[in-house]
DNA sequence: AGTACTAGCGACATTAATGTTGCAAGTGTC
DNA sequence: GACACTTGCAACATTAATGTCGCTAGTACT
């Protein structure tokens, strides 16, 4: 009765490399609502047995290093395709926004991680991080954002708006909707203009 | 060489109370920076012996639910304190923001997890979210929200403000400038005025 | 002084998760 | 049809945290 990726059948390299896809997006999907969820849960969300995340991460922490590492490098990709070098700030703000909420309703568990072991997925936050601050310098100096703004305090408004953003993603789903909400409100607030 | 509340030591009341205190703080203190933390750990960073632990509270959860429900309390005090339905919206939504940032300051880990076992706990969160959205309905009738906004997305965006200023509260402490900080932001956001 | 109460300490039982190994089985490629 | 490859399954060993008990000891109230 065995089927494609069931017992046996010869695990082909693109069959083993869906296998851990599917490893890493069920692992995503159970850590997500309970961070201790146990490897258990995690194999049987992924319809694998235990015994096989272990042969493909050699602890659980290297799978959790992994999910990291990759939703990283999702998030990077997401930031740069939209051009926050050289759109103009606004357009970029917009499109990034859009971009990293799509990326961030797959992986929220896995980019919400602090201080990864791995010095890779650092350098990769560290560059994004980067990224944004000059966009926000570009965007200060259009006239965009106001002079008496400390853009520390901005970014971290930013990435907790995007991050509240996310939370309500399944439901609705339409990220280009929220990414205009999130910008919106980034830049105006909720008050009555003075 | 017994101190009080070292070994020995006839427990009073207030003594014993005063041991629930240390160990509910030390508890925040390190769960804040890992949730996963061990018994023995709690205990050592109270002063106490793992066993005294257990001997207040019956199990890890039964800690975790006292700290959670306690903070409540204090969460519900601070927002109460702030005079939300009588106080002109403005003042109050200052008012209310500082007190939480105070409580929150210290409470962080115990105040952030949703959906506690303790009915008790899910009805003072109910009740402050509905003081939360009543204030803000205030807030829009006197004009000072723009009649567009979504209010649910409104208190979301003040929830998240006020948990991503909780976390640089270590750093600088001055609670009423970061109320500040926090409230011009949710009205007027970063951008330009129009 | 006597008593009541509680904390520390050490030892133990229990449970649960993690990680490992050997074997059977099945499928696609050659 | 033989081979290569990987998975599922079951049975371990290991480790670590949790929770329990009995004992000792010290302090404060009476």
């Amino acid at each position: 009765m065995a089927v494609p990726g069931g017992p046996g059948g010869r695990a082909l390299r693109s069959d083993a490399e869906r296998t851990v896809r599917r490893i890493l997006e069920a692992a995503e999907r159970v850590l997500r609502d309970d961070p201790t969820a146990t490897m258990e849960r995690i194999a049987e969300a992924a319809g694998v047995a235990r015994t096989t995340i272990h042969r493909r991460f050699t602890s659980r922490e290297a799978l959790i290093d992994a999910m990291t590492l990759w939703a990283a490098q999702q998030f990077d990709a997401a930031v740069r395709a939209g051009r926050p070098d050289t759109l103009p700030p606004l357009v970029a703000l917009y499109q990034v926004t859009a971009n990293v909420l799509r990326v961030k309703s797959g992986w929220g568990f896995a980019m919400s991680r602090p201080g990864s072991a791995d010095p890779e997925v650092e350098r990769i936050h560290a560059r994004v991080l980067a990224e944004c601050d000059r966009l926000f310098l570009r965007a200060r100096d259009a006239g965009d954002i106001r002079a008496d703004v400390d853009l520390v305090w901005a970014r971290r408004v930013y990435y907790a708006l995007i991050h509240e953003a996310t939370r309500s993603i399944p439901a609705d789903g339409d990220t280009d909707a929220l990414a205009s909400r999130v910008v919106d409100t980034l830049l105006r607030g909720i008050g009555s203009a003075t």
